[in-house]
DNA sequence: CTAGTTATGGAATGGATCGTCCACAACATA
DNA sequence: TATGTTGTGGACGATCCATTCCATAACTAG
């Protein structure tokens, strides 16, 4: 009975999400959204309700999409979940320096803005690591099974731990660091996670 | 001859590094900075110029203190290097978790928000990491000297290890990652460091 | 085909924001 | 003490922003 909606929601949303990228929260105005979503304000406020909500519906689906892409990465069989580890953090390095625009992680850039003052934004942050920690220390123990890994080791120590460093890698790209200094810390990283 | 000005500029210019700090660059209105620093808007466009140009100062001044900061907790005997290393390291992740409403560091969210638009910040965020590195670099080195560390491990990798560490534990402690994760990560870091 | 419902997009609104301006104040020198 | 130079602070203007409103368009169930 009603009448459709004309544009496509995920486009719009990633068109939003690029200006929220790109801008910072309070940096972005709602009419640099409508011009990009190539939607009227009614239209962006009938369908998302608000920048505050816009944002937080942009922010929810990366901070989704992250982990589903952290699980794709890290997930498989024990045999082969060191040579997974490795690919992820040097993949981290890569993406991080490949960069060249530093436009950096929308979850840290959203983070470091807001989570003081926005809890929902902190709360699906925490969320967020607390997920990616989850994997990263099941494909450690995966690592422990196999034999590739100290199993004395406490795993979430040493998943922790590689949490810290892939988030410090994403830090020190954003403010300039090389590649080859990237590719250093993960590799460095790598080679002390203690073997059997 | 002149009349002489009335306010501590130093006092200003911590009122306006928090603001900043606190409510981010877009997010800070000149009107807040007026009122926190209790200078009127000719006094304040007088002194500093406008609003990119306070932050530039603020944000040099910041990493000018943090850089000096590291530098007294780093320098020192061959012989302590490790245990100023090791502090250093849980003085971070101390320093993070205590800050429990999640301000995080003006270095990082200054970075975050600005670097990929603003040259200057970008320039002097990576300075000001350089300089920490090679502080990190130069005690590893000691530490090498002196037997704590592997002396066939290349101290650039290991700083550079350090750093994303520490850049890490900023970044999840503002996403609210609780102290004993914090210190984990700061204790793992230091335990997996190659011995002699 | 028609009526009812929602989408659209741009104008309107009320408030905030940056930076300027200016009348006046305060100090140091001569 | 008189004078010149700079600091002070608040009012002001032009612009910008988030949001609302509304006349019109588009679609579908009956």
């Amino acid at each position: 009975m009603p009448r459709p909606r004309k544009f496509d929601e995920s486009a719009v949303l990633e068109a939003a999400r690029d200006q929220f990228w790109s801008a910072g929260y309070a940096g972005t105005t709602m009419d640099a959204v409508a011009a990009a979503t190539e939607l009227g304000k009614g239209s962006l406020y009938g369908a998302f309700g608000g920048k505050q909500e816009l944002f937080h519906r942009v922010f929810d689906d990366y901070c989704a999409q992250a982990v589903q892409g952290v699980g794709r990465q890290l997930e498989g069989p024990d045999d082969r979940a060191f040579e997974r580890l490795a690919a992820h953090v040097r993949g981290i390095a890569a993406s991080t320096a490949a960069d060249t625009a530093h436009r950096g992680c929308l979850l840290a850039k959203g983070t470091a803005e807001l989570a003081e003052h926005d809890p929902a934004v902190a709360a699906r942050a925490l969320r967020t690591f607390d997920e990616i920690e989850r994997l990263l220390v099941a494909d450690v123990e995966a690592c422990q099974r196999h034999g590739d890994l100290d199993p004395a080791a406490d795993p979430r120590r040493l998943a922790g731990l590689v949490l810290a460093v892939l988030r410090g890698i994403e830090a020190l790209g954003k403010a300039g660091k090389d590649e080859e200094f990237l590719h250093s810390v993960a590799e460095t990283a790598l080679s002390v996670l203690p073997r059997p």
